[in-house]
DNA sequence: CTCCTTATTGATGGTTACTCAACAGTAGGG
DNA sequence: CCCTACTGTTGAGTAACCATCAATAAGGAG
């Protein structure tokens, strides 16, 4: 067994350290099939150092795609200084960015709709989801339009239908993919439709653009 | 340990057996939460066996899956002898009906995206996407819209979108949710946008309806 | 240098997937 | 009716892995 780091590290360190290994083993193996002992060959460190840190399989590999989701929305934030129709299209091509940069990774986090077991990484889901639900029923509100259950529920799927075509786009070959900016304009159209859709409104998306085209 | 089954069966009602069993457990436990150990008692036969018929854990549940998956498709397959928009509402709602009946096994199968490993497990899930795909593509041809990769991929994660409402429609008390009915709406409107989308065509949906209502 | 705190380990137990040689039920020939 | 060949079935045994815990050693304070 590899003794990589040498000696003591401060708990803080020490827990960053295996994170780190843990999102390693990310980029190859799926979140289900990283063990303990893997992890801990990969860190360098005695696999009982894990369960010391991390109390159980099941809290590491939470840690770790709880990690990974962090990164993912800072990366997905919406900018507050852009007007709402940009912060919704810069904040898509951000997804698409960090998604297509490291897809097995970020895919752990956004495809984990995994009926298998696991409740918390689904509640984890579920919160990444709705943290982007806030964002834009923010600014749904913030053009006059208040939210419903219906819209949530629009966004809500809305979100998977992004996941999902992103991923499927990804899966694609280079050669036979439709070009990135159209995949973009795809999703953010979508959202409007949909949610014009939530709204029982018959009418286009496009009517409802000049709102949002105003900063706030 | 109890064995249930006296004695020995022919491969075919054995196997058919120890599926119906773990099919009972999945009503339970979740698909990743299904031991070797526990379909084997559930079928009231030796863990041993379960290996000379399935060969290993993963493909036991795959085989499970599998069975479940056929079973929905049935349920969802579309009548040739109704209108390409009865088919498709009749679909949605054979869906959403069969979904709501059964909602721990079929969710199992509707929402494995689970990039947790199994590779097996998606290609099944993309496969039962592929089929309702190609159903709707054939739909879409016989009213002269040729299919395309913009258009299939629309499908794909519209999708997405109904298996995700649908689940998140399922998981809210009945109190709050919306009606049944309003959900199908949903579900059938957006397949209209999203595909008009995907042609890049600024129109209302209301404007592909007329083409789709005449029988084939 | 010594002591005390605590980061870290290695031994250990229990569960579970998986293998395999042995057992037992059943059918067919004498 | 009995023997034999075939094969469905078992149960013991192995390996991998999650988890626990008492023992160890590293590093700073005095």
């Amino acid at each position: 067994m590899v003794r990589s780091s040498g000696a003591r590290l401060s708990p803080a360190d020490r827990k960053a350290q295996i994170l780190t290994a843990a999102r390693g083993l990310l980029e190859v193996r799926a979140i289900d099939a990283i063990s303990v002992e893997a992890v801990a060959e990969e860190a360098g460190v005695s696999p009982g150092l894990l369960f010391h840190y991390f109390g159980s399989q099941r809290k590491l590999r939470q840690a770790v795609l709880r990690a990974v989701a962090d990164e993912l929305l800072d990366h997905v934030r919406p900018d507050p200084a852009l007007s709402l129709e940009e912060q919704l299209r810069s904040s898509v091509e951000a997804f698409v960015e960090q998604v297509s940069r490291h897809p097995s990774v970020y895919l752990a986090v956004v495809r984990l709709t995994t009926t298998g077991g696991n409740a918390e990484a689904r509640a984890l889901h579920r919160a990444v989801r709705a943290t982007f639900t806030d964002w834009i029923t923010a600014g749904l509100t913030g053009a006059g339009i208040p939210p419903s259950p219906r819209v949530a529920l629009a966004l809500d799927g809305w979100q998977a239908f992004v996941e999902e075509i992103v991923a499927t786009w990804l899966d694609q070959p280079t050669s036979v993919r439709m070009d990135r900016a159209d995949l973009v304009d795809l999703c953010e159209r979508s959202c409007y439709q949909l949610v014009m859709l939530a709204l029982d409104d018959a009418g286009s998306w496009e009517q409802i653009l000049p709102r949002l085209r105003r900063s706030i």
